[in-house]
RNA sequence: GGAGGCGUCGCCUAGUCUGGUCUAUGGCGCCCGCCUGCUAAGCGGGUUUGGGGCUACAACCCCAUCGAGGGUUCAAAUCCCUCCGCCUCCGCCA
């Protein structure tokens, strides 16, 4: 959630970035209202609990005829009580709510509008030129099959559509993927994370994932749990109820879980092979700094995971996403899109967002912090960045360094997490 | 899954049977001050978190907070119920 007293002071200023997301102000006025509402209502019941403070503390020592009279107003004031109590939790649980509708603040530089407003940031790479080379390039599906490193038939037949075995090479490959990503992160400076991907519903609420995506994400049915659509979810809820010390900011995970997506409302959207499925590893970066930081803090990620693809060596560009598409929880997200030969454009490889306190307020993360001689506890920022998503970046590689005779190079970089091999070799003959 | 035990303001801990004197005890740690060649010791004070009032986001005052939520009662750390977590034993299992 955003922060009370922003609304409270500037309430224009977060009309302003409704507006930029494409949304009304009205939230903002509800929230006023129940703001207010809550306020009294807190006041009312202060002051009739005090009352009933002082005449409950005087009945021991009362004696028998004062007493009964005590006794007789202390009774009739517990039921106001219990009456301004009831209104003060019902206030508190419509405020909550009115403020847990407002998004999080767009950013300066973050581009107004919706999907289709972003702007490109920068190109890296060249994308290849197969006409040029003089052959026709074969999709990841085709490649996966000559490989035989990808069976989505049989990922249809066990699971359904939109699943998929990754075997031989592919599932090598994958394996080699996570300890690149993993490496790279731990000579960062990241702590490795192995992170459960099925969590409480505190943990999918605090991190904004029941707002506007709840279509999305599966449900354990008769149990209160949820599979996660990325490991940001229990990183973010890693620290849920803590107050970090502020000397050990930032703190930098990598964490490595299965992802799970619906992908409710995507239908006939990417049927074909694996861009689009309803489950995928990844190698997630979690950060918690302080807000001061934060956007530093984004660049850095984004950094990295630009460090990432050039090891891998594809041709991407960085896009700035626009507020409309930013999810709740962030105030700027960059996404580095791929090329994709056979697609003919840039699809979104990994994604990183600057979630400021919006996270943390939702799942009472703060941190101690020392001013001089003064301590105080404030809110800190999360951020989120793609290190590796598996199965967009086997696509990527495979159709990237494909070659004529549906062999597939092998980067540089990933070579020694392959055994040192040069080449996959198809083991069909195409 | 079964049986039992436990959960107190950083850590440890008293209090729970027998509800009000709990404004939650004491120790450790930490912070401030005093004392002191220096250090240690000693002495005095402070030390949960969230919120509200008033405001400068200070000081001060108030409310809540004894794992969480409900109940009983004029009154709950204390009595009752539900849930959560941890520990021990049994069963099952990777």
């Amino acid at each position: 959630m955003i922060d009370p007293r922003i609304l409270r002071d500037e309430p224009d200023r977060v009309r302003a970035a409704l507006a930029k997301r494409g949304l009304s102000g009205e939230a903002v006025d509800r929230a006023l209202a129940a703001d207010a509402t809550r306020r009294k209502a807190i006041v009312d019941f202060e002051e009739k609990r005090a009352e009933q403070k002082q005449l409950g503390k005087l009945i021991p020592k009362a004696s028998p005829d004062e007493k009964a009279d005590l006794l007789a107003r202390t009774k009739a004031l517990a039921a106001e009580v219990k009456a301004a109590e009831a209104a003060q939790g019902e206030a508190e649980v419509a405020w909550k709510a009115a403020l847990a509708s407002i998004p999080n603040l767009a950013s300066e530089h973050t581009p107004a509008g919706g999907e289709e407003d972003f702007v490109v940031l920068e190109e890296v790479g060249t994308p290849r030129d197969f006409s040029a080379e003089g052959f026709e390039p074969r999709d990841h599906v085709e490649l996966g099959k000559l490989l035989g490193a990808i069976d989505l038939e049989r990922g249809a037949k066990v699971s359904g559509s939109r699943f998929y075995f990754l075997t031989g090479v592919g599932a090598q490959l994958e394996r080699a993927l996570v300890n690149l990503a993993m490496d790279q992160a731990r000579e960062a400076g990241f702590t490795e994370v192995i992170a459960p991907s099925l969590v409480k519903p505190r943990a999918m609420e605090g991190t904004g994932f029941l707002d506007q995506a709840a279509d999305d994400v599966y449900r354990i049915e008769g149990e209160d749990l949820f599979l996660v659509g990325t490991s940001e979810v229990p990183m973010a809820a890693y620290h849920s109820d803590e107050i970090l010390d502020a000397e050990t900011l930032p703190l930098r995970y990598a964490a490595f879980s299965p992802c799970f997506r619906r992908e409710a409302g995507s239908h006939g959207k990417d049927t074909r092979g694996i861009i689009r499925v309803h489950w995928f590893d990844k190698v997630e970066m979690f950060v918690y700094t302080t807000l001061d930081q934060a956007e530093a803090e984004h660049q850095r990620l984004l950094a990295w995971e630009k460090a990432f693809l050039e090891k891998l060596e594809l041709a991407y560009r960085v896009i700035d996403v626009a507020a409309g598409d930013l999810g709740p929880s962030a105030n700027a997200k960059y996404d580095c899109e791929a090329w994709i030969p056979t697609q003919g454009k840039y699809r979104e490889l990994t994604s990183t967002s600057n979630c400021t306190d919006f996270q943390t307020r939702r799942l009472d993360i703060r941190a101690r912090f020392s001013d001089g001689e003064q301590q105080r506890t404030g809110p800190i920022a999360t951020l989120n960045g793609t290190l590796c998503a598996m199965t967009r970046t086997i696509v990527a590689i495979l159709e990237t360094h494909q070659q004529a005779d549906g062999s597939v190079r092998v980067p540089a970089a990933l070579q020694p997490y392959l055994g040192g091999r040069e080449v996959l070799e198809p083991i069909v003959k195409p």
